[in-house]
DNA sequence: GTCTATAGTCCGATAGAC
DNA sequence: GTCTATCGGACTATAGAC
């Protein structure tokens, strides 16, 4: 057995969830995770940039399955029915995590700070997503717009499946949603 | 005559923009903005709650002018016409600080720190329309998908007038970005 | 206007895994 | 030996408290 407990990071992610939940954000002092986690101060700040990061580990899995759906979507579909796929399927990667992604969710909401960094990596996001439609032939502003259109939905349906009924799926709220914005941006009633 | 140079609030705000453009943001220290404005560090924290906030004093101005623009528009508008129109009327009061907007835009461009702040100022703006929306009696998802729209548009537009042409006005540009978002959320070619 | 806590950086040292 | 993860302490700037 070696000389520290494995997984130093995971612990970390999850004591900082726990204990933000538990005080808050502003409340709770990087000392305080790294303590409850058995690690120092310093080791911190070795895994994360700071001390926002901490609740973002997952964003890059979840950025690769965006891009990655998107550029294995069958040839031929119109860009908004690219993205609009690529989302509901990312949806249904964060079904299975749900009571972790509500419990993330409810901290992020309660500070601006953290709120900010969310706005980051959904900003990363759309650049990924506007990346991987250019590179299937969409051109440049079609591609920005379908993305960050796509961002957008992504964005409110997961606000709804937070606040909603346990029987929606996220994907389904996607699908949804995607419809409804058709028929916003039509300018027709849904 | 008084004991102290009038508008320390603007004095700041300008020397901030002035230093982060010299130096780079992290390179200045809120000390050094506070002694080129003549005022201590203190007083600098009394105007503005962090370092970033100073470059942000006029979101909230803009907030009101498409806040007001959204309740003034002619009854009976789609959502999305109204959003349209409120975002054009914005992008032409920012015509009138061209120069001013261009060298906010490469300060920011070039600070992730700065970039979240300015994500948040755009999500004010997406809640204060959807607020205003709903007001005017659209239903409630309606209004945010067309506010969300409306944010993501102007964004792009606004990217388009730092990085295009003098002659083209972020008025033209952001008409023209809604009628291709139109054109790809309804899945065809521009 | 002063004082202080905390975030975040830089340097080097150490201990195990391969 | 090399690579990687930990730890310790000193240091600056932000931001809030008094």
């Amino acid at each position: 057995m070696g000389r520290w407990e494995p997984d130093a990071r995971g612990r970390l992610a999850r004591v900082a969830l726990e204990l933000y939940a538990e005080r808050g954000f502003e409340q709770t002092t990087v000392e305080d995770i790294a303590e409850r986690a058995g690690v120092t101060e310093r080791t911190f700040f070795r895994h994360f940039a700071d001390k926002r990061e901490v609740l973002f580990d997952g964003s890059a899995a979840l950025q690769h399955g965006l891009v990655d759906a998107i550029a294995s979507a069958p040839a031929g579909l119109a860009p908004i029915e690219v993205v609009s796929r690529a989302f509901a399927h990312v949806g249904s990667l964060l079904e299975e995590r749900r009571a972790f992604a509500h419990r993330r969710a409810a901290v992020i909401a309660a500070n601006p700070a953290l709120q900010e960094r969310e706005l980051l990596k959904m900003a990363s996001l759309a650049t990924a997503a506007t990346a991987a439609l250019r590179a299937r032939g969409v051109p440049p502003s079609d591609a920005a717009l379908a993305a960050q259109a796509g961002v957008a939905v992504f964005s409110l349906a997961f606000e709804l499946w937070v606040a909603g009924a346990p029987s929606d799926t996220l994907a389904t709220i996607i699908d949804a949603t995607f419809a409804d914005l058709r028929s916003v941006t039509a300018g027709v009633a849904p």
